[in-house]
DNA sequence: CTAACTATGTTATTGTTGCTAACATATGTT
DNA sequence: AACATATGTTAGCAACAATAACATAGTTAG
């Protein structure tokens, strides 16, 4: 009796639609790819009439693009978390945060195409730029240590750019399963590691 | 009266409906992306009526995947011919074969993204894939000839890895507007030089 | 407390799309 | 010339994105 007051309670106005839209998007994002994704699956899955998403999102888009934000702001973190558990500033927290990157493509394949493509998210692209900068920054900070740089300074972002160049390169090509047709079997770690120390000019401070 | 007669008897047949429809969306994906590429543009671009298309396609997918098919001959084609400019075997040779790679992807960026897009061509992935592997085929005997391997042995694809690793980072870097949030301007040609200089283990014949 | 306001939901509708079915017309073969 | 096949058409369906008009809940002012 209490749970059918309080259901119909919250039948109408539906408490966090917004929220509850963003993850119905990434979970069928997932699973059905972007061309499967629809709105009204989403609003299905919210148990929400097909219109109501336009009072949260101004078109799918839209909505993809906050799906795609939060996508990047969670690399971001992951990037991180995965650096502080090494010596910072040394070849293996800065693979760490390579793994990192891999990791999320390989787990989150068509969000991780999203946030990196250019396409659909007209008008808001500079707010999805912004949080990648920030996400980015992490890699940035931890060559600089490694580099004994102050600051981010040119030196940094141009040690920096092959790096982001090469795990951008393997996500991607672990996404689309060209890692089984090598005719060896490819080691992430191994291949981070080994392109990191290859790519990265000598540190000011050895500590390797 | 001529022209009309040949008008109206190509009026029905169409000719080369096949070939037109693929030129067609080609230009369109190009033009629109994707998302804004339709079936019914093609078809209004090719004069013709919306159910045509599917005498010669089983459906989107399957046209696109045709599209995809032609973009990585052409890419391939591309890759022989830039390496041909060079002494072959060489560090020069080897990183012209990456710049008609990043090439490719900044002229046609959405057919770019759709030869190395798992997504949506299901069924006949296999044909993409066995196009893929001649064009790849292409660095793989160019890197053979550097390391003085007789075949495309272990060691080849083991070297080659990073190789296309890199250039496919780059190339996505690129068509999704990330080389110029680097704080430098990113020199694609020095880029993949010094890449490949980096990441090629040392040439039995030095002959650089 | 209640009236007005705002936020957030609904149903109904529109235009576009991918695709199929039923039909029409060329082309080629015997 | 008759038939079979290839290739085009028109008509129509279901799914979808988006909008408009309307309904209801929560919030604030008097």
């Amino acid at each position: 009796m209490a749970e059918t007051k309080i259901k119909k309670k919250r039948a109408y106005h539906h408490g966090d639609l917004r929220g509850q839209l963003l993850s119905a998007a990434g979970n069928l994002l997932e699973e059905h790819g972007p061309d499967g994704f629809s709105m009204s699956d989403a609003c299905r899955l919210a148990g929400v009439s097909t219109a109501a998403p336009y009072r949260h999102f101004a078109n799918k888009q839209d909505l993809l693009l906050e799906v795609a934000k939060d996508g990047l702001q969670r690399l971001g973190a992951q990037m991180e978390e995965n650096a502080s558990k090494h010596d910072r500033g040394t070849v293996r927290s800065i693979s760490a945060i390579g793994r990192a990157y891999v990791d999320f493509a390989i787990r989150e394949p068509h969000t991780f195409r999203l946030m990196f493509s250019t396409r659909s998210h007209s008008g808001r692209i500079e707010e999805l730029r912004e949080v990648g900068r920030a996400s980015y920054g992490v890699l940035l900070r931890e060559v600089a240590r490694y580099l004994g740089e102050p600051d981010i300074t040119e030196t940094v972002t141009r040690a920096s750019f092959p790096l982001w160049t090469q795990v951008h390169g393997l996500s991607f090509l672990a996404i689309d399963g060209k890692l089984e047709v090598t005719s060896f079997p490819v080691d992430i770690d191994e291949s981070i590691l080994i392109a990191t120390e290859r790519l990265l000019p000598p540190a000011a401070t050895a500590k390797a």
